[in-house]
DNA sequence: GTCTTAATGCAATAATATTGCATTATTGCC
DNA sequence: GGCAATAATGCAATATTATTGCATTAAGAC
């Protein structure tokens, strides 16, 4: 559940079409250090020649985010490509304040305690969004 | 660490002027359901008569979140009034995802077992934002 | 290649957010 | 209470981000 290649694959297993737009888009996402918007998406592609309507690029990840390929990072409002399956449960970041890294990691026991928490106040949480901020490995030494 | 008197006196005690303009906004958080967009307090003052700039209300938006007096909802991008006091850790969200109700609430286990978790990856997390989204006890009956 | 239609592009508009500067109103002090 | 200092607000202009409807294009099936 990793690659360029992965995604499409997802996209034409559910009937979605395999686009250019699609794709250079998913391309972004790939490379990308960290989250982008849809405008950063746009400006990238320009400096590499390649021309996309915003309002296409609006409508793209909005599929990803449906279909879990890309998700939206609330901190930052960026998007990034998902790096995990779908096995593994909620998927969540981790965000270094001082390089921007940003890492994405699921946790079952996590989600459990979640789940344990909000039942406590008879919620019954479907979801389960969380991020942390801080510094990476890198910059905290 | 509720009321709005208490939010007045911090902003005293921080040297922050106590004004109209932050008396309403605060008034408005306070008697709100669920989280208020910048633009929907100006809506809602506008509606008892009351006229506060879209500038000022975004303003005054960010120094309560700085002296955490309120909160962003990240999930739906609105403010909130803080409900919780200082020494109970990070702060966090259940959100109905029928009626909208919001409630917010802190857990020391869960921060503890959150930064147990980036630690792993060598992480030191400084923040931690979590919001759940699902159905409140009155909607899951 | 042709056909069907999902997907895209475009134009217009709406909604949200930010900046610099003039004006106002709160606070501390007399 | 009045006065001065200045923090806070209002305003205008602008920038950024997001949404909608409809014409056009191109992906996929045959
Ligand atoms: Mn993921
Ligand atoms: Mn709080
Ligand atoms: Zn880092
Ligand atoms: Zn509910």
């Amino acid at each position: 559940m990793s690659g360029v290649e992965d995604s499409l694959r997802i996209l034409r297993s559910k009937g979605y079409r395999v686009t250019q737009p699609r794709k250079l888009v998913l391309k972004v996402l790939e490379r990308a250090e960290g989250p982008v918007s849809p405008y950063d998406i746009q400006k990238i592609l320009q400096q590499e020649g390649e021309r996309l309507n915003h309002v296409t690029i609006y409508r793209i990840l909005d599929l990803f985010c449906l279909l879990n390929l890309a998700h939206k990072v609330l901190l930052c409002g960026g998007f990034v490509k998902c790096a995990l399956g779908k096995r593994e449960g909620c998927h969540r970041f981790m965000v270094c304040r001082q390089c921007g890294a940003l890492r994405e990691f699921a946790d079952k026991a996590l989600c459990e305690e979640e789940s344990a928490i909000a039942r406590d106040f008879g919620f019954v949480a479907e979801h389960h969004f969380s991020e942390f901020f801080g510094l990476c490995s890198n910059c905290n030494s």
